[in-house]
DNA sequence: TCCATTCATTGATGCCTGTCAATATCCGGG
DNA sequence: CCCGGATATTGACAGGCATCAATGAATGGA
């Protein structure tokens, strides 16, 4: 599912940027823009605060359905979203799921504003 | 028109986060994610990486129409929705429009993130 | 004054996406 | 083994968006 620009140095990936700071190619560009189009929905980033603010670092599912005043289809949707783009990470445990941050994700996309 | 969250201290704004790191509001969200909107697209990625790499630090729209193999009506359009987004600063000489990156906005946007 | 060039705008079209209702799946308990 | 609760998935629908062709607006030169 290619679920994001996997941050493991492959070996024989000719991916990332070629050179230094050239502009971005289009295969580079459409990836990069992935993780922003995940980022460009108000409720999906109110599930981000609201996982970053916990104090436990995770919220299941019936702990986000009420603050956002959506369905439950519709969050596990926004969730599944943001766990694609590589910025939620999920455990389930028992009958419920869990969702925390991936550790340096965020920083990981701030790095991408800052080299474009 | 309310081009973006603007970074002026405005004495009777009672915009931005209400509380010191509380969950995201409906529309402090919905706000933030125009930025992120903005930056959600491969094109208009490489328009401000096409526009920082350039030396003079400015592009005009016949410069940007050839690398993106796209029309020119189709640049411009994403020109609009990045000065839109208040990244982009638009400068009309003469018959030709430069684009510069707006100082200091794709700072603002990592800020964001680091917050949210 | 007229024309060519540069850019913006409009209208149309097809695709993508956010949302919900309904249903399916998985798990723990009795 | 069946039942109830928590999530995920599917299908459908409306709205938004990226793109283009055609047109309009503004500027500078002949």
């Amino acid at each position: 599912m290619e679920p994001l620009p996997t941050p493991t140095p492959a070996p024989d990936q000719p991916c990332c940027a070629p050179k230094g700071t050239a502009a971005l190619g289009a295969e580079e560009a459409k990836r990069k823009a992935l993780v922003f189009k995940a980022l460009a929905d108000p409720n999906r980033l109110r599930l981000l605060s609201i996982v970053r603010a916990e104090p436990s670092g995770e919220s299941c599912v019936c702990d986000l359905t009420g603050p956002l005043e959506l369905g439950q289809p519709t969050v596990s949707h926004h969730l599944k979203v943001l766990v694609d783009a590589g910025l939620l990470h999920r455990e389930k445990r028992g009958t419920w799921a869990y969702y925390s941050l991936v550790p340096g994700a965020l920083d990981d996309v701030a790095g991408i504003l800052a080299q474009l």
